[in-house]
DNA sequence: TACACTAGAGAACGTTCGTTCTCAGCGCAA
DNA sequence: TTGCGCTGAGAACGAACGTTCTCTAGTGTA
């Protein structure tokens, strides 16, 4: 059918409304039906299984990362106001109504020990921020130690903001990542 | 019964066993009997559901990250070492076979938006961390905000680890401790 | 010996879930 | 009009799970 693409575009955004709400196993295929408006069958004849929706969910989270993480370093000139934008980002993020944590870091915890695909996933998904972080931070003169601490701080306040309710801990990451990109930068930090 | 306790701890690291290593909802209650090596009935004596039983099992976890940081932190004189006991202690931890993560944000993710009470025994368990590394801030002269950052540093080696699957975030986050430390204070760093 | 009680093993029950099947309705070609 | 293929709605199926119930064997006591 023409509307082929569409139909499957609604039922992931349906599928990632549910999952990252809800959890994973607490969302049946019926709910995800209900949630896109469109029969079990179609939906079935879509995505061959739970499994792959999921997997097509992940997917379209990871993108949604990638596209917010642009979004925010657009306006940034310098590796460095690049970098610091990550955390403005996540700022923003942890002040939406919705948010509810790393959709990658729950799926893990919930699935990542019974189901490699999600594993999987989860892993890809953090490299590739890793790898981000780091041209950035290469870019900018510092050290490899440098990008993975930096990421470190971002996976922090992630699981911090989910679970304490409160999106303070992106500020506290961002004021670590300057102390930390400035000490490993003392010569573009002096004058 | 006497061993009324006995049974009890031995249910309960029984389902931590199986809970940290698979996830709760993929864990049945017939899973945990056979664990333990009791009876349905007699499990269900001792804690009325599987709710109850996850709980407990939370509380334990805790006591036993408790225990974990005080005996990595008793060889530790000053503060500042106390602090950079936690990432020792992470390290080690990260080091072992079975570890999968934090088993509160495990929880969480999986079923924190479901289940109030897992919600509030993993905030419980973030705040009580969180309340340690500010005692020992404080003792060490630091302000309340480096507090908040070393909390997310050791919150990000635990998932960074987990979903890497490797143990380097520990010192990843062990050395920006020191960064982070040292440059909260300057006067004691100076000398 | 007879009886009351306990405890263990697992069958059974009711529910939920992923997935498939049925069936009625509708458009369309001849 | 008639037959055909497709679609949507949801019933149905088989498995898994949390929880309860049943049955049996054993034990201590009078």
């Amino acid at each position: 059918m023409i509307d082929d693409e569409a139909t499957r575009s609604n039922v992931i955004e349906a599928a990632d409304r549910l999952f990252y709400s809800r959890g994973i196993q607490a969302v049946g295929m019926d709910a995800v039906r209900n949630e896109a408006g469109i029969s079990l069958k179609k939906l079935y004849s879509a995505f061959g299984s739970k499994d792959v929706l999921l997997n097509e969910v992940l997917h379209y989270r990871g993108r949604q990362w990638d596209d917010g993480i642009a979004a925010a370093s657009a306006a940034a000139r310098t590796p460095r106001d690049k970098l610091l934008a990550i955390y403005d980002f996540l700022n923003g993020w942890f002040r939406q109504d919705d948010f509810r944590g790393c959709a990658f870091i729950n799926s893990f915890g919930e699935l990542g020990s019974i189901s490699p695909e999600i594993a999987k996933a989860a892993r890809e998904q953090k490299s590739s921020f890793q790898r981000y972080v780091s041209s950035l931070v290469a870019e900018a003169g510092g050290p490899p130690s440098l990008a993975a601490q930096l990421a470190i701080l971002a996976e922090g306040a992630q699981t911090t903001a989910a679970i304490s309710g409160t999106p303070d801990a992106a500020a506290h990451a961002r004021a670590a990542a300057v102390t930390l990109i400035d000490a490993a930068q003392p010569v573009s930090g002096a004058a």
